[in-house]
DNA sequence: GGTGGCATGTAACCGGTTACATGATTAT
DNA sequence: ATAATCATGTAACCGGTTACATGCCACC
């Protein structure tokens, strides 16, 4: 059972149905009206995909049938989903992951509050630094040995890219300070 | 013919070979080796992309007959292939684009230089810069209502976003400064 | 003469996009 | 009643991922 490969916007459906039962028409509207407009918000996206999550198991849709309602299903996460949904967050910080775009990172980030304790979010944004640390003069050293031979847009660009991976590894640091500074709390 | 639609990947390809012929192989390489790597390096995308781009008569691939060679289809450009890239390249900035991610957006930029005028570059970063400046704000205040009711790590994460974009926008106005003082030069 | 890297391709699978279909409920 | 909106769904299409297939050339 649920063997099944998830994709990241099953991984986002996941994750906000864990804040929240909700209908996909709900999803929809959240994907539509807050910054995860970065992810779709078709309906020939998040009901096949919703469809998907139930048939692995990871969540489970009832009809309410409440008396002058419209026909809405609402969708909550099983055991199954929970532990699916820790497993993505809590998975390592790869290279891998930093340099195809932090996107997934970010997304697996929000979510982790309310899923993994406060020790594995540390862990995770130390090894984010890290990563994040040893990627940028990789491209800071592409620019400057390859520099010479691109064009102005070009050079341009890549310094867009660097400058993005720099203010991200600034993120990265001052994320860690709000959160190692937060001694009280927690369970 | 060349009504079919093409792919961000497609126009990484054409933007690519408007610089330099190339094989498929090369541009493989390219992806990998550069940091362009965040687009796909895989086989199974990119020639049938270069198919697809030639059937279009975009590009047109000849095969390298040389003396010791292995066999090579290098890619060039067609005139109708320059037309498709400026048309590409050239297609005005708009807000969807900004908030469904800079990628794209990057990657025209990356090839404007040796496709369109100088001026046609300027036009570019200025829409740019408006609609970021107009974007900011609206992830500010949604941070400023929401924050509230939203978890550390889902707040942070949003913050890293508004960062980002703050990054593209002071980037932007270098951007300009550059081509703008640019005085000199030209054809 | 066989191994390993160069170079091009192909096929199955899968999920997102686009566009359409359906019905129920609220408002006019 | 009829238009608009809520709410869920389906089907065709398309391109990227993964994995495999093929052959050539260089080198030892």
């Amino acid at each position: 059972m649920s063997e099944r490969k998830i994709s990241v916007l099953g991984y986002a459906l996941l994750g906000l149905l864990s804040s929240r039962p909700s209908s996909g028409y709900d999803l929809r509207k959240t994907f539509a009206l807050t910054p995860m407009r970065t992810f779709s918000d078709s309906p020939g996206a998040i009901y096949p995909a919703l469809q998907r999550l139930e048939e692995s198991g990871l969540i489970r849709g009832k009809v309410q049938d409440g008396s002058g309602l419209r026909r809405r299903k609402i969708y909550r996460l099983t055991a199954d989903g929970v532990v699916a949904l820790k497993k993505w967050v809590g998975k390592p910080v790869t290279s891998e992951e930093v340099i195809g775009g932090m996107d997934e990172l970010l997304l697996r980030f929000a979510f982790m509050d309310s899923v993994i304790e406060r020790l594995a979010v540390i862990e995770f944004l130390r090894t984010l630094e890290q990563e994040l640390k040893s990627y940028v003069p990789t491209l800071r050293e592409y620019l400057q040995s390859e520099g010479s031979r691109m064009q102005m847009s070009g050079r341009l660009a890549l310094e867009n890219g660097i400058r993005g991976y720099e203010t991200q590894l600034r993120w990265v640091r001052d994320a860690l300070t709000t959160y190692e500074s937060e001694e009280h709390g927690g369970s």
